[in-house]
DNA sequence: CTGAAAGCGCTTACAG
DNA sequence: CTGAAAGCGCTTACAG
């Protein structure tokens, strides 16, 4: 393959020279410049990138890693992959995907051996095992996703907190009493989504100040369970009027399961989900919700770690943790609650 | 960072015998072994991946180009890219996603400047603009979409030929007469989407053989056009008892337009998608369908990609083109068509 | 403004 | 079985 001394050599002056030219790190003259443009046009050169890794100790290339649970929503995963694809890209940087399941040695790997100059987190958990080893590298690192502990680390995450008491303001404002949170399966808590509980707690805590009877459940991430699921709850509280949805798998079988019960909404149901408008369009799905935001968490978590990898002064500025503020897409799914069912209990 | 001379000064060797001592290259005593290892051990240390690149001409990682366009479905390409990540990682190679609009720069910077050593391409289009560059690279390269020419590469792709073959059969061997194609919308088909067309005539000239009538359209890829767009075809054509959909977001939208028409499948009307397994369970899908095969194809992408870069003798074997058969998943939403009802035309 | 040389951290013939 | 040395292709002080 064609390398630099060729180059350098077509246009008549130094290797040094050469790459100077082409870097404009010195400056040079315009002769020497456009010999050296010329035979890089002529030759077809591009720099070995191994080799300019090994000089710079910069890669130009930043690892993602994102996790997949059986359990959890693949698709939603797919949105923040491409908003830091694209951001990336835009900084000038290639993406190195991993998507393991043991996130800790892959990300071990790519660290150790500097594969990549910055990282970035997917999926975070309370107490994600990758973030002690992330904290040790040498690296800068960006979370997409709240842990328990932030230190030595950049973490950018939606605001599951106000998203929580969003939701139940916004049906307590229609007057609604009676209301169902159906949240992500158990177990996605137990491995340390902490963003099923942020919401959930929140949402608790607003429904108290509220007055608003609050039920919280949790229901599957496939067909049919999730779907029959659904329907149970909805026979065992026939006085809830609002519905509150944190599971895209549920999100997307409730048209369904509405249908198959004869209920609308907002008529007989109002029904705000938290899930990404991009979902909201490919899936026909007609409920207000509280926007996921990924494209801009994704963005936000590149565009700090290239600032780390790239200003020198950036490097031990203090580290930032960020929660966006959630947005309510009204798609016209809530409404004033119908007329009043006596309370099955509670 | 610590690099292999730390390791050998430790070990108390040469250089040379430390990296020998760990490739297993060359045979090294037990005693070095064990004394290099633990000089490893207790350095924490990890060859340098851009330094090894350098000596050895090889990066041990894959380039995989997926192109997103706004109008296919995304969640679709996820799986391709799970199934190519994980291969990879099996077979001991890191992945580089490249997401640009334009891959045919991409992919240029990526093979020109060696960051990888081979190169998976996603959604090939009949004239693939990146072809040619792959031809060009010093890297092999393996499609997963079947493109007008296949010199110089291997390509996988589910065999939509058969899919379509299948699809028509199945529906006329149970006495369907009168059914509907509904494909990706037609702007897929101008930019190259061979797939759509491919099934599409299969599908017609099937249907001819069958004495099938057999109206082919398109609809869109997003709400609300393609629940409208169903609507409208299904109130044209009354006399259609069977419908094939080749567009994930009109079956996603499909069960929705099914109730509110008061219809059942296939009760009132046979349906067959094509879409993978796994959007089945997570989106709620009850039509049985033909398999996309994402994580087979992927997987033999990179399998025969890592064949030419490891086996010396495999880099000039003819090119393989390899079309999967496709299988049909029955989830019960095809019988015998209902009462015919008089044919509005054709 | 330009060149000769060192160095990044590996691997691998060449010698013994 | 082991070591000294060259070389992979860049970048960047050091000299002029």
């Amino acid at each position: 393959m064609v390398n630099i001394g060729d180059v350098a050599r077509m246009a008549g002056v130094s290797r040094s020279t050469a790459s100077y030219a082409l870097s404009g790190k010195r400056p040079t003259s315009p002769d020497v410049q456009a010999r050296v443009a010329a035979a890089v046009q002529e030759l077809g050169y591009t720099p070995n990138a191994g080799a300019r890794a090994l000089a710079t100790a910069q890669t130009r290339v930043i690892g993602l890693l994102a996790q997949f649970y059986e359990d959890e929503f693949a698709p939603a995963m797919l949105q923040y992959i491409l908003a830091v694809s694209n951001t990336a890209r835009e900084l000038g940087y290639d993406v190195l995907l991993v998507t393991e399941e043991s996130g800790v040695q892959a990300l071990r790997r790519i660290t150790d051996s500097r594969m990549v100059d910055g990282i970035v987190l997917l999926n975070v958990a309370e107490d994600d095992q990758r973030l002690p080893v992330l904290r040790d590298a040498a690296q800068p690192g960006a979370l997409v996703g709240l842990p328990g502990d932030c230190t030595g680390v950049d973490v950018f995450d939606l605001s599951f907190e106000e998203a929580g008491r969003l939701m139940v303001d916004h049906l307590a404002d229609l007057g609604h009493r009676d209301v169902l949170l159906v949240s992500q399966p158990e177990h996605v808590i137990e491995r340390g989504g902490a963003y099923v509980w942020r919401l959930q707690n929140a949402a608790v805590a607003a429904a108290a100040e509220r007055g608003v009877r609050l039920l919280t459940t949790f229901a599957s991430t496939h067909q049919p369970e999730v779907g029959a699921e659904l329907h149970g709850l909805l026979d065992a509280h026939p006085e809830v009027t609002g519905l509150l949805v944190h599971n895209e798998a549920a999100v997307a079988a409730l048209p369904s399961v509405m249908h198959a019960r004869g209920m609308e909404a907002p008529r007989d149901l109002s029904v705000i989900g938290r899930y990404s408008d991009e979902f909201a369009r490919t899936f026909s799905l007609p409920y207000s919700s509280v926007e996921s935001a990924a494209d801009l968490l994704g963005a936000m978590a590149v565009r700090h770690v290239v600032r780390r990898i790239e200003v020198a002064a950036a490097r031990d500025e203090p580290y930032v943790v960020e929660l966006v503020a959630p947005r309510l897409v009204d798609r016209g799914s809530t409404g004033v609650p119908p007329h009043v069912v006596p309370a099955a209990g509670a």
